[in-house]
RNA sequence: CGGGAGGUAGUUCAGCCCGGUAGAAUACCUGGUUUGGGACCAGGGGGUCGCAGGUUCGAAUCCUGUCCUCCCGACCA
């Protein structure tokens, strides 16, 4: 057949590149670096992001739209945002075409040149700071809790389907608060609102931490992350919360009166995910047949297969499915029943495999007989004859255990792949025979950071969150270290 | 942005070296037989050979440019 899946021992990256293209997530576009979401991707995002949209509205926050042009000279008022962005940004010099006087299509007309040039977000903290000025005045302003669903451009120079795409989905909250300690506590809580979505729906274990200053956001004091494991063994960052202190109000003159009568620069928080969440989850549940995808936020959670000879046992097929449809919608379940006739029961198996529906039922003419039915669960691949008698709530037991079981299983995957260890040549034999976080002392320099990154490509990914205080010396430099940290090779 | 590979039917690919009417498998359409792990028979439709120039009587094939993709590297989320 067609679609044939590379597999993972084979070439990762191209199984990977396999699952997006043949699960029907996503396709190449005609535009470098940019991807067309497909259908089954974009139902998948859409199930994340609304999620995620009513954990943040019951945090307290309101969504509302900036704009997706940028002036130039708002980029440059906060230095250290500009250095991290410069670099990548898609600038808009024109706002006109003309025909080509030499007759070749259109071309830009150089008398339609911008006074300013506008740069395509790539994040959205200089034009909402430019905002939020006009927008606080008083401590009674604040807290101001706003977060906005959109698309962002970095110019990227190597892409891959979601993980890295020169335009992305994403959402970025942006809190503005009358004290220090209220943005951190809020950069913490969407911290654990993040922690929490990846975990509980994606099932995928994250680890908390905060990341070392040469990985901090362009412009934020902290910047906090959730780190997840990749089945090969790479780290890959699935959310960022940053605490971007009194940087931004400074930098866009944001000041508030508070109690006292006082001036002061407001405190600030930014936060998002984005589409690379998709990415992440392909790559954190999928095997060599196809997507796994936890039921919580699959696009479909289970699909009947019909099994029949002739239009006579067709009718009877489907005269049983039609309540078991029903109920399973009254309980909130996704259910196609695929009656087409073109394709045979194998072929879909096998369909509904690669698109990682999480359950299958299959009804024969057999299975009417014995009032039973077929049911395959797509993470274990295991088959089980299970009653028709209260299939529906059966079904949704079991989409919950699967949830479980994925979730404790990539767990267990990401436990066994933390290793301690205190010498070099075990951090290096480790890294290349093994894989996965490394949890070794670093003496805190950037130096020996980036010592380490040039000699292995392993970055230190975090410091996690409520780390133990354990002392020893610097797996590299074999100056006195406080705490261990999490390193290794990532996305 | 550097190195390598690639772009021909919806898809996977052959044809290119050595220029001469564009092929296969699969998918698709019609009819029939089928249906418990990617069915079979018969008939049929479908491609400006990525795009743009050039060489030539003639270009998928040779030359130049350009766009898109993959892999590796640098950079970065």
């Amino acid at each position: 057949m067609a679609k044939e899946i590379t597999s993972r021992a084979q070439d990762y990256s191209q199984w990977y590149n396999d699952l997006v293209l043949k699960g029907g997530l996503a396709d190449y576009s005609a535009v470098r670096g940019c991807m067309v979401i497909k259908p089954y991707g974009y139902t998948l995002w859409e199930n994340m992001r609304d999620q995620l949209d009513r954990m943040f509205k019951e945090t307290g926050h309101v969504n509302a739209y900036f704009p997706l042009f940028i002036p130039k000279s708002f980029l440059s008022k906060e230095a250290a945002h500009v250095e991290g962005f410069a670099k990548e940004c898609a600038v808009v010099t024109h706002y006109r075409l003309k025909n080509d006087p030499n007759g070749g299509g259109v071309v830009v007309d150089p008398e339609a040149k911008l006074e300013e040039e506008l740069i395509v977000r790539p994040t959205s903290e200089t034009i909402i700071w430019n905002t939020y000025k006009d927008w606080i005045q008083s401590y009674r302003d604040l807290p101001l809790l706003i977060n906005q669903w959109a698309n962002v451009v970095r110019w990227e120079m190597r892409t891959r389907l979601f993980l890295r795409t020169s335009e992305f989905l994403w959402q970025e909250g942006h809190t503005a608060h009358a004290t220090k300690q209220e943005a951190i506590d809020e950069t913490i809580q969407m911290l654990n609102v993040y922690a929490t979505f990846v975990e509980d729906y994606m099932a995928v274990p994250v680890i908390k931490g905060v990341k070392t200053e040469s990985e901090r956001f362009a412009g934020a004091e902290d910047t906090y992350c959730i780190e997840a494991l990749m089945q090969d063994g790479k780290a890959l960052q699935a959310g960022t919360s940053h605490f971007l202190g009194q940087n931004f109000a400074k930098a866009f003159d944001v000041k508030f009166l508070n109690k006292e009568n006082q001036l002061e620069h407001v405190w600030a928080t930014s936060w998002g995910v984005s589409t690379r969440l998709v990415g992440a989850l392909v790559m954190a549940h999928s095997d060599d047949d196809g997507l796994v995808l936890p039921p919580r936020i699959a696009p479909l959670q289970v699909v009947i297969v019909p099994i029949f000879k002739g239009d006579e046992e067709k009718g009877m097929i489907e005269n049983a499915v039609a309540p078991l449809m029903r109920e399973l919608k009254d309980l909130g379940i996704s259910v196609k029943f695929d009656n087409n006739d073109n394709a045979r029961p194998g072929w879909k198996f096998a369909e509904y495999e690669m698109k990682g529906v999480p359950v299958r039922i299959a009804i024969g003419a057999r299975d009417l007989k014995n009032n039973v039915v077929e049911i395959a669960r797509r993470d274990t691949k295991e088959k089980s004859t299970v009653p028709m008698e209260g299939l529906a709530f059966y079904v949704k037991a079991l989409l919950e255990e699967i949830q479980l079981h994925m979730y404790n299983r990539a767990k267990k995957y990401r436990d066994e792949h933390i290793t301690s260890v205190n010498t070099w040549d075990d951090f290096k034999t480790v890294l290349a025979e093994k894989g996965g976080f490394i949890s070794a002392h670093w003496d805190g320099t950037a130096e020996t950071e980036e010592a380490i990154k040039d000699a292995t490509k392993a970055t230190i990914r975090c410091i996690p969150l409520n780390n133990e205080e354990d002392n020893g010396v610097c797996v590299f430099s074999g100056k006195p270290s406080k705490q261990r940290v999490l390193f290794a090779q990532a996305y």
